[in-house]
DNA sequence: GTCTATAGTGCGATAGAC
DNA sequence: GTCTATCGCACTATAGAC
């Protein structure tokens, strides 16, 4: 079984790479022409960004907060953010390298099919656990998007929760597991796997760690004594 | 066991009954002193609320556009409501009623511990069912409150989570289920029991009915082949 | 008890100096 | 590339007629 460590280093994303990226995807919207200075502010709107919503919610934080918290003046702001719905835009493009990336599990894990769910149900915990903040952030604000956002929302939690249930399902076939009904409970891993960033703060007091949790839920879905 | 509808009957809380208990509560902030004429504005108001703030977020909603909904001019809906704030606070005032009543399963249900299992989680369903934008709203915006409001309704979940850990304990003791984690366990029913609520759409595209996800939802916690 | 009109505030966004 | 100063707008909340 391939260790969480592994896991770890095989789908490392640095901050900076996605914020490399988003740069280039919006140039026309940022003013700043040196690229390693827009990267450095970038990051800092973002996490900011991120802290602040999470903190109020994305309406009510006003970009007046975000230009004390950045240390960026309303002006410096705006040469990187054309308006706030724009830095919405941004925040949701960072999204796109992540949910591809959460399914990039090496096939080669093993033949097993409980491995491979507790693979990727482990992998998706510990990408969360690295963008818990945008995780969180993306997860409270959706609903509040309009309709076309949210439905590309949705989508890629279907698409995710397509990716389960085919592992579910191979692992029925070859009479690894025994699973009445797919379909929820792939739906049931993705609702847990939520919970876990969306009440980190109760879990940290429960003292469970990421890999206690991931082997949690795989048994959940798989043990039937 | 007892049926749906047998549980149903026993928790209906008219949302009248709840809108006079608020008034009540409030008498210092409301002007209009006709009780009739005040419980039923009272409703629309609470009513356009929740259906506004679930499209945009509290925050996000304008009380003109409150006023727009509810059919009551700005100067009418302000001696209703001392302020957006108070508003806020009279639907945190709802969930007193609910918390408390989601918990009053009639002990008499079974002496075996998965029949009072599932009747709870049928209970909780048909609660979150019948006041689910209240839900929705509460979840969504909870994590948006100020730390002592916050504190109140992890609180509330804290006691939701003991709850259903003592029945799982019991069944254990009683050996007529087996779990290892209950706590972990616990905590997983209620992520489930939010998801339904959370994710309406998506289970009612599904095509799962209330008494289908109970169902299913207890399954997964108690049956080990 | 409800209305219209408006006061007062803080917001997102911009202009122009440096 | 960053700053300060400020514009115009939409908001919450209120005053006073009916």
């Amino acid at each position: 079984m391939t260790s969480f460590c592994k896991l770890k280093e095989s789908i490392t994303i640095s901050k900076q790479e996605i914020c490399r990226e988003i740069l280039h995807k919006n140039r026309d919207a940022i003013k700043v022409k040196n690229e390693t200075v827009a990267i450095t502010n970038l990051m800092r709107i973002f996490e900011a960004t991120l802290e602040l919503s999470n903190q109020v919610g994305f309406q009510a934080m006003s970009v007046r907060e975000l230009s004390k918290r950045t240390k960026l003046s309303m002006g410096a702001l705006y040469s990187y953010v054309e308006s706030k719905e724009r830095l919405l835009c941004m925040l949701l493009q960072y999204g796109g390298a992540l949910g591809h990336r959460s399914r990039q599990l090496p096939e080669h894990v093993s033949e097993n099919s409980r491995d491979r769910l507790l693979a990727s149900i482990k992998l998706h915990i510990y990408l969360t656990e690295t963008y818990q903040s945008w995780f969180f952030f993306i997860y409270m604000q959706a609903k509040f998007f309009n309709k076309k956002t949210l439905a590309r929302i949705v989508q890629e939690e279907e698409i995710s929760e397509a990716y389960y249930q085919k592992i579910l399902e191979d692992g029925c076939q070859a009479g690894e597991m025994k699973i009445d009904n797919t379909i929820l409970t792939a739906s049931s891993i993705i609702a847990l796997l939520q919970d876990w960033y969306l009440k980190r703060e109760k879990y940290r007091k429960l003292a469970v760690s990421a890999e206690q949790y991931a082997d949690f839920v795989c048994d959940l879905i798989t043990v039937k004594l």
